[in-house]
Parts: C-alpha cells; structure tokens; sequence
DNA sequence: CTGTTATTTCGGTAAAATCCGAAATAACAG
DNA sequence: CTGTTATTTCGGATTTTACCGAAATAACAG
C-alpha cells in the first residue's frame, strides 16, 4: 500500500475522469496515473490497495496498458512479483494514445467510405448527393491519414522542438506557397 | 420517414459506433449522419422515424448538434415545424468536434495541473518525483495548448491546402532550424 | 379563448459498461 | 510431488448511461 497525497490522489482522480472521455476506462486511467507518479515501480497488490479496486480488476487494466505498451514491468532480484512502471516520457504516452485512437476510429472509418464508394458504383445510383457527401468525407479521412503519417515519421524530440517554437513555426509556415 | 439506402444505413450506422468512441452518444452521431447525408433538411419527426428512435430522444440531440453548431435550423414557408441540416463542410465539423474536446479534456487537465503545482509549492513536499512529473505533464499541455491556439488561427481553406500538400509541407519543415 | 400541432421535460426502464470476488491456473521453492 | 504465492479468468452484481413514452409546455391558427 502506497501513501498518496493530496496532490496525488487529486491527479489520480482528475486522470480517471479525462480518461473516460478518451474512451479509457477510469480505473484503468487511475492505474496509469498512480504508476506514473509514483517513485518505484509497483506490485499489482500494492495498485490494488492503494487505489481500493479489486486485484483482478488492477490485473486486466495492467495488460491492458502492457498491450498498449505504455506499462513495462520490471523484476526485482529475490522477489518473484511483477512490478509495474510507466514510460516516463509523457510524450510517447500520448503518441501512443493518439496511435491507439486512429487505430481504432480513423482506420475502421476509411475503409467503410471506401467500401461505400465501391457499392455506390456497383448499384449505379443517381443519388448524387450522397455520392459527393461520402466522396467529401473520404478525401477527408485520407488527407488527415496522410498527415498523420508525415507526422509519426518526426522524431519525438524533433517534435517537441517544434511545438515548442509553434509561433515561430507557424510565421515560417505562413510564407509557404505550393505553386 | 426518409428511405435509407443501404449505403447510407452503413455509413450512419457506423458514424454510431464512431462517435461512442469521441464520447459522443450513439444515437446523436447516428442523427448528425443521417442529416450529414440527407438532400434536404428533415424534421425531427422524419429523423425519428427513419432512425427508429423516440422523438424525444431526437429532440435531445439535435438540442446537443445544435449546442455544438454543427446543425441547423431551416423553415419552409407555410411549415411551422423545424428543419434541420448540418453545416455541409467537413473540415468544419471537425474542427468543432475538435475544439470540443479540447474544451472538455485539455483545458481542464490544465487547470488541475495548476493548481497541483501551485498546492505543491505552498505545501513545500520534497516529493522531487511527484514535481517533476507534474511538472513535465503541464509543460506538455501547455505547449500543446499553445500549438493549438496557432492552429486555430488557421482558416479553414489554407488547413486544407497544407494538409493536401503535408508531403511538401514536412520537407519545408525539416529545413527549419530555430536558432 | 379553444383546439391543434410541435416540442420539450422528466421519471422510470432497459441496455451497456464496469467492477468484484470466487475459483482456476500458473509459477515456483523446497 | 506438495504447498505456497502470484496471476488470470469469468459469471454475476453493481453502477452508469442511454432511451422511451407519457405528460407538460409552447406555438400558433382560427
């Protein structure tokens, strides 16, 4: 069992709360939290007691970090329990978050617009309307892909230089012409 | 009542299942889509029926489109009823959804974030571990916060053309050196 | 004011997601 | 192999969220 202060347990909480709007299950985010703040790595038990949720509740939100790859577990010498840390760079979490989204959301989405693109051509209908409305949301869903793969291609550090600077950079960017 | 095609009924019924995933209810999503899709303007009792789904739960959620800006009302003389439609641009939406998001997810993890630091340092804890985590994670909402608010400051149609050109764009920005 | 149609509010129910705890399994020491 | 500790699985209970439909309110025509 870990001692949480205040400030932690208010973390903790908050965590919990933005997770369910990112689709992450709260004791899940509050599990990433506490693992992020805390100075060791922790045993499942010792996230168990601390947080008050059941052990086998704490063993599937872990895999589920593990499978994202935002939880490693590390081993200590004596002690046959798995202990639990965060990568500590906040950064790749959210690169990884953002990963895990587009995953989920983007990709399954493109590939209905692209289906549908193709059945409407097969049945050959007239519907224009809905032919240019699909045809709109497709290149839109593509254009955001191709986007988001020039971006995963920047190094995080490169990455963090450059949101650091987005002032700059965006006067840069304002002098871009394509033609 | 609209007759769906089976093209739309996929889209729309897949536009549900994506939303839930935006924290956005299914059944409004599944609304926002059918009028994203929909020649005309509908009333909320076509909505209701087309859809399958109670008139008062229609009625709700175009509240919450319409809270968000994303639908809108139109009349047809002599129909006292409501009309409505989505703002027909897709970047649009989106940057509505966007800033959404921010609004419910960033901009108070920030505030907590503050907040944190600010009890921290009148507590005057020598947790140095728990400081520099909340420190790191406020550094990384406040830059990303910041890049946002240039982004913002982008119109729609000059996003668009950088998007369409991120190759070019990306190759630009590689050259950039800040000091 | 009265009747008619449109819209909204809201309490209760249904559905879905989350979480617990008992039991099963696994991993290991002796 | 046996006992002990660690971990996982899974059925059902609990909590949360979404949805319906009846009733209230609003908007209007005549």
């Amino acid at each position: 069992m870990v001692t949480l202060t205040p400030v932690m347990k208010k973390i903790i909480l908050h965590w919990g709360e933005m997770g369910t709007s990112w689709g992450i299950n709260r004791t899940v985010a509050q599990i990433y939290a506490l693992l992020y703040l805390s100075p060791e790595p922790l045993t499942a038990d010792q996230v168990s007691t601390s947080l008050g949720i059941a052990r086998s509740t704490v063993s599937t939100g872990l895999h589920e970090l593990q499978s994202w790859g935002v939880v490693k577990t590390s081993h200590i010498l004596g002690d046959r329990r798995d202990h639990f840390t965060t990568i500590n760079d906040i950064w790749e979490i959210f690169r990884v978050i953002l990963d895990e989204r587009k995953r989920r959301e983007i990709d399954p989405t493109l590939d209905v617009l692209e289906e549908s693109v193709l059945e409407m051509q097969n049945a050959g209908t007239d519907d224009t309307r809905v032919e240019e409305r699909v045809n709109d949301m497709l290149d839109f869903f593509r254009t955001v892909t191709a986007a988001y793969e020039q971006y995963e291609k920047i190094p995080t550090d490169r990455l963090k230089e450059m949101l650091h600077m987005s002032r700059k950079l965006s006067s840069i960017v304002d002098q871009v012409t394509w033609d």
